[in-house]
DNA sequence: GCCGGACCTCAACCGCCGGTCGAGGGTTGA
DNA sequence: TCAACCCTCGACCGGCGGTTGAGGTCCGGC
């Protein structure tokens, strides 16, 4: 299992992984004789923390909230309150197509747990809805939503109002198509991967021709 | 001037700025007897390396490459070769609308340079230029170029080619129609701000319609 | 012309981060 | 029974990102 990590990361070591347990950012179970016993979902994390370390030069600190963020959306705190969107701490960076951080799909809201997280009006989420900017799945919102919204409040300062944005929306819904034609077999890492393409492509053009 | 940046980064110090002006960071000009003469330039420059440090937890030696980066962009190796642009680095992270990275507009690339540094072939840059996904200005590509030509080389490998992404090219256009119309004097900070934006609430867009 | 305060250099020092090392000891399987 | 792993725990370490202080220069004001 080390040797697995080791041909992605070159320079993981045991004691670098102990040290990483001792500051807790893995937890993986033990064995009666106290062996370490590395779960797939481990090793997943792991390879996380490793690649933002490499890739991102982040601080293990900084991975750790990170981590402790995507948990957080993922499990909402057993017997605890929902876990309160308000404390939704800022983007870490403003996530790309890279980042999931907080906004994972995983995430589900309320309507109005998604209203408070993004800090918008009830009026403009309704619009957001209208125009099928946001929309829910059976009684909840995903965690795009929040920076869907979010992004609109922003834009709605410059005057630019959801049904402005329906492009957007259109724009997205024909990349995804384009993606689905391409993925026969729900492979997910391809489907990010080609989600990222898109992203990047998009903000390259965007950028590239509002410079002319 | 220290005062000056100390409102917008708290931690800075005299010692501070000596200590990066050591590592090569900023060269400000010096009086005859001595004194640091801090330009316009040179505080801009300071401003972006306490807030890459700040907000993107980037060491040192990377916030020196970036610059490094950005001064090759901008003026062609003052006597030398142009700057091979083989040599490129990798992407910084993967850059979103916020980071510019070597990718600014100011680059300027002959053909082949650009189709060096994307390494795409000839065949491929033409198709991507008669779908006007890449467009020269004058006799030159911008950095963005690269970018577009890597991405669609890597969408190549999934058999999407250059056609099927002009959809891309006229949501893009659409975009900067809208940014344009919002910004009539051209205050170019705004300007950004509306592009990430933009970029933003399409990569949140194509994400959540993508995980239904 | 001289005093106080701000600036300079240079070397020494510092604290933290991200591990590594090794001693001492248990576990496993051939 | 023995080699090859695994464990813990404390000591140690190198580099990064500065800080401190001694010793000296420069400038403005009186």
């Amino acid at each position: 299992m080390l040797q697995l990590l080791q041909a992605e990361f070159a320079d993981v070591t045991i004691s670098k992984i102990r040290f990483l347990e001792a500051e807790g950012l893995v937890t993986p179970a033990r064995t009666v004789s106290g062996y370490r016993k590395f779960a797939a979902a481990d090793i997943e994390r792991l390879r996380y923390v490793l690649a933002a370390q490499r890739d991102q030069y982040l601080p293990l600190r900084v991975i750790k909230e990170h981590l402790g963020a995507m948990e957080r959306g993922l499990r909402p705190t057993p017997g605890g309150r929902p876990a309160a969107p308000e404390n939704l701490p800022e983007p870490p960076g403003l996530p790309g197509a890279e980042d999931f951080g907080v906004y994972g799909t995983e995430l589900k809201l309320t309507r109005e747990e998604l209203r408070a997280a993004a800090g918008i009006t009830p009026e403009l989420l309704d619009q957001l809805e209208s125009h099928n900017l946001v929309v829910a799945r059976g009684n909840h919102y995903d965690g795009d939503a929040i920076l869907v919204a979010r992004t609109a409040a922003e834009f709605a300062e410059y005057g630019i109002e959801p049904r402005h944005l329906r492009p957007f929306r259109t724009a997205a819904d024909r990349e995804v198509g384009l993606i689905e034609q391409v993925i026969s077999q729900r492979r997910d890492d391809k489907t990010q991967e080609l989600a990222a393409l898109a992203v990047r492509l998009h903000a390259a053009l965007v950028r590239s021709r509002l410079a002319r």
